[in-house]
DNA sequence: ATAGCTGCAAAGGTTTTGCATCGCG
DNA sequence: CGCGATGCAAAACCTTTGCAGCTAT
């Protein structure tokens, strides 16, 4: 889990993950690269399915299981996060360029916003320490109705 | 989402249960009593699969579906809260003589403790009236390894 | 040539639903 | 009787994998 929250460019970023490729002594792809630049040029979360759709536009000859495990791959080269909201569909997050943060769900229509909430880290470093247990990750998700929605009734 | 922390017995549980039940007009069951029970009875999080072994053992003659179905209402009456941790696998919480709490869990053997942190319900709603929204639930889990599994390496 | 890359189809793992039957009121 | 309660089997959903053919080195 990444936890320097410094900009890099996209080409920092294409460079990370060649270097995972190497180490794992993974050919190179043309359809893997496209998949991987489509993905880097994401702000928002989405689905695998989403991705795929966005990735078919520019070739639709890829298909959905190249996308799923190029996105795997860039989960283990550390660019990539899965989240796992309530509905149960898990979905991919960029993470560099991204500071740590958290996410406001809307129940309704699943807008989601991010907020950052610093004291969150300190509290959970002591309950780690307090159980005795080597942090991984955590997650703080609330759910709640967006005014758009609180609006519509 | 119950937010009190008082102590009910389990015959108040039911009787909350009850009322739910002839609100919709539903009709008695001994097998959906049964169930109720045993639910009744829990106090860690379970699989709607494990729920159903242990219906088994009192009654094997009732099948998944009901409880599965028996599960869903719970939790529409407030009894019972679905628990989506990492794994995609859904759990079933009791809700009512159990003070609000959040989860940490372990990345290797899953094992899952519960812990209190009043400062969240502060933060939360915090963050809910600032982007304007109608509070539903929230959930903070942290994931790491715990002593058990640190020591076996 | 060797070993990784791909797409398709199919398998897995869970959650849900259709339907015919049973049983409470 | 009428409508909810049940069990079985099957559908729905997503995620993951097997396999045969393709491609980079």
């Amino acid at each position: 889990m990444l936890s320097e929250d410094k900009m890099i460019t996209h080409k920092e970023e294409r460079r990370i993950f060649e270097r995972f490729l190497q180490k794992r002594q993974f050919k190179n792809s043309r359809k893997r690269d496209l998949i991987v630049d489509v993905f880097l040029s994401l702000h928002e979360h989405m689905t695998s399915e989403d991705i795929y759709q966005l990735v078919k536009q520019k070739d639709s000859s890829i298909g959905y299981t190249t996308v799923y495990r190029t996105l795997k791959l860039l989960c283990e080269s550390g660019l990539c996060v899965e989240l796992k909201f309530d509905d149960g569909v898990t979905r991919y997050e960029h993470l560099y360029n991204h500071p740590h943060h958290d996410h406001l769900i809307c129940v309704e229509c699943s807008t989601c916003i991010e907020f950052c909430r610093p004291e969150i880290e300190a509290m959970q470093n002591e309950i780690f320490e307090k159980y005795n247990f080597l942090p991984h990750h955590h997650k703080l998700e609330l759910y709640g109705v967006c005014p758009k929605c609180r609006g519509s009734k």
